[in-house]
DNA sequence: TCGTTAACCAAACAATCGCTTGCCTAAGGG
DNA sequence: CCCTTAGGCAAGCGATTGTTTGGTTAACGA
């Protein structure tokens, strides 16, 4: 029967000024709160991840929830960055836009450092009392799909297509193995799906 | 300051034989799991919901694990016998096959007794003690759908097909709300997708 | 009628949770 | 040189968690 609260971190950790471990405590909460989700997750798996103790967190941050807002928050950062990246590269015609979009938002999810699949991994009513704010930046988020499914002037309900497109998108994070298809071979798939009918192809 | 462990059954419970409430708890279990998670959801809540005091539930149920499991197994049985009623009701050819077992998958997912959506919303890797056996149920039902999409003989990826299809019609769980869509309609939308190209429609 | 048992309740258990408090230490600024 | 402060650690707080234990009651079979 251990009476340490916490788990002793291995190296003694550098007391210095200068060295915030801010950055490292958010990437550890990002891994965890994408592969565990919010509740599983506790302080002292996020803090002994990085050799610290729970109770330093909260010079940090003032509260989990807080931690899990900063996470969203980064997350969203990461796959408007990654969106924008694909975008440059590509034409401007609408399917072009919309594929290259799709791409980064996958590129996004996929990406080891976890903060885009906590968006996906962690839904509003996991925490109720965050969860105006993280609808709200949910929000923030998919409204810009609407202008690049609005721009194909496609004949259906844009609102299911893009709710379609994102959950395929998004499932990536559950079935996607290491050394895979890239992110660019996944988007054109779909793309590929929506514009070429499976009955009559060669 | 409340010293009270449990709330109290509102009425008081009928004690009586064969009034066994294993049914009554499972249903409250699958509700909340569904729409909390497994982790938020406390033994608490669940008795709670139906009147019953939390240590009672051990009677019926060996562990919170175990609930889970068995809330797993009905939905999974649910989702396969409302596929099986779609599929008596449509023709034979396989794209007419595919849509009846979409459509049956999205009527249970929608269904208001919570237990396909537990499915859903609950990952192996949410309880990891649990993984393999909960891995094992889904790849059971998720290996059916192979051979639905096999019979298309379509020039695609059939698993990465298969993985799309299941993301859409799991995301109606998402943003479904009351009155819209039939499971139906909104199978014949995701088909229609699938069959007739989006940018050659009148 | 009487013992058995299905179906609970009441109360508490140890473990774990998010979080607070008080202290320490070393790097800076003046 | 000394005081301040960044960046923690150690220890514990109250609340909540899943679970256990020991009753209690009423329907049953013999």
């Amino acid at each position: 029967m251990e009476l340490i609260t916490d788990r002793p971190p291995s190296p003694s950790p550098a007391k210095t000024r200068g060295n915030n471990r801010a950055a490292a405590l958010l990437d550890a909460a990002a891994v965890l709160f994408a592969s565990q989700g919010y509740h599983r997750t506790t302080i002292r798996d996020i803090t002994s991840a990085i050799g610290m103790r729970s109770g330093s967190s909260y010079y940090h941050f003032a509260s989990k929830a807080e931690m899990l807002l900063a996470v969203y928050d980064e997350g969203i950062r990461r796959v408007q960055q990654s969106i924008e990246q694909a975008l440059a590269d590509a034409p401007a015609e609408p399917w072009a836009q919309l594929e290259a979009a799709l791409t980064g938002h996958i590129a996004a999810v996929l990406d080891p450092s976890a903060y885009a699949r906590t968006i996906v991994a962690v839904l509003p009513s996991d925490v109720p009392e965050l969860s105006d704010e993280i609808t709200a930046k949910r929000d923030a988020y998919e409204s810009q799909w609407r202008s690049f499914i609005g721009a194909l002037d496609a004949p259906v309900d844009p609102s299911l297509l893009r709710v379609f497109l994102l959950s395929a998108a998004n499932s990536t994070q559950v079935w996607y193995r290491e050394g895979g298809a890239p992110p660019a071979a996944i988007a054109r798939f779909i793309i590929d799906l929506l514009q070429n009918p499976l009955e009559a192809r060669t």
